[in-house]
DNA sequence: CCAACAATTATACGTTTGTATAATTAAGGA
DNA sequence: TCCTTAATTATACAAACGTATAATTGTTGG
């Protein structure tokens, strides 16, 4: 007499959500080898048969994982612009100063990061979220930078722009990826500092405090 | 009768070598789940059964095939490294050029780049690998960055110059990373150039051709 | 209060995995 | 030349994987 166990239906948008927080923990903690069907289940407080209920295949679930965590890195990095200042300068300073502190910089974030890079040269639906995103984080940036040089009196054209927008997302990626990496070596390096010096005279605009 | 296959015996040295090469294909080309213990010995063209004789476990290898890539990414930089003219400047400008083209800028070194970077939060060997091989690197930059700046008649403390070779090398690693993720994107764009101009607006030195 | 339906569990299947062990064969020294 | 030894192949096995499908159960509208 093996009573079946008892369960509660909750909504899909939640069970989806559930799904892929617990994917992303498994892949942080032993890395992708370890997010099998079952233990994602297991970790979800479900079975492993409804996984295939809201997610046709595993290889599905894994790119709605990464979606939702690029998206997040994205929004950490935003949230906190919407109820800042309005002067341009000091939201391009404080969206430079958050891409380069906790919880961006933490370990976990970019051991998920590199479970994610590495699909992406060959896995069609992972490449298409990966560009997605980096095009969003980096148009951002853009508006951010065109902003605040023309509150500065600068003109700026869409090619000029747009170089400004790649080198300055590359240097960001390149410091937090190290810091994630290393930080015992960057614990004593001013890393918001450093990064708001060095797109200073990238854009040729201070933007010290 | 199924006649045995043939074989030649082949040195302790060299078969390592061949399963660990066998192994960093397999990875570069599928991730760490194409490299089975099947289907490296098919790549090496020995039986799977050898593999264990060699190592321990299949960990042992995966290990071995991380600390080879490695070093061998190493000494690759620093091959081209002594090929460069004298000139500081130009030295410089190669070493950048160099940095953001093929076959840095490939899919497989993203992959198998992204492969490592996965395990470094998690594993302590790795990550002393990594700070190790980081640090070279970023000291390789250091030491053309101060003397490009001093054949400028500029004069560079220590730790601006520290300061200048991390956000240089977080802009190089950030540029071939997404160069490698999504090369069609970027196949339009003239990455040297836009590294160059980055790289002469960051140290305020001219380094366009 | 009941019936219909979707959500969830349970079970099963075929593959593939890493590893263990026995059988064979190439290579070198006596 | 033969005989020993280590290198290599061959076979086997239990465990774990992703997936498919059937059986149940919670939920909701009438």
């Amino acid at each position: 007499m093996s009573p079946r166990r008892s369960f509660q239906r909750a909504g899909e948008e939640a069970r989806r959500a559930a799904l892929i927080s617990a994917t992303l923990d498994l892949i942080a903690e032993g890395g992708p080898a370890a997010a099998t069907v079952r233990a994602i289940a297991a970790r979800a407080d479900v079975t492993p048969g409804l996984i295939r209920h809201y997610f046709a295949t595993k290889e599905d679930l894994v790119a709605a994982a990464h979606e939702s965590l690029m998206t997040g890195l994205t929004e950490a990095a935003t949230a906190r612009l919407d109820e800042l200042t309005d002067n341009p300068r000091a939201r391009l300073r404080d969206f430079i100063v958050a891409s380069v502190s906790p919880p961006v910089t933490e370990p976990r974030a970019m051991a998920l990061w590199a479970a994610s890079m590495q699909l992406v040269p060959r896995d069609a639906a992972m490449r298409r979220v990966h560009e997605a995103t980096y095009l969003a984080f980096r148009d951002r940036l853009a508006g951010l930078i065109a902003d605040a040089l023309h509150a500065a009196g600068r003109s700026t054209d869409t090619a000029t722009l747009r170089a400004h927008a790649i080198a300055g997302n590359a240097l960001l990626d390149g410091l937090w990826i190290e810091a994630a990496a290393i930080p015992d070596h960057f614990s004593e390096i001013d890393l918001p500092e450093l990064a708001l010096s060095a797109f200073s005279r990238l854009l040729n605009l201070p933007l010290e405090d």
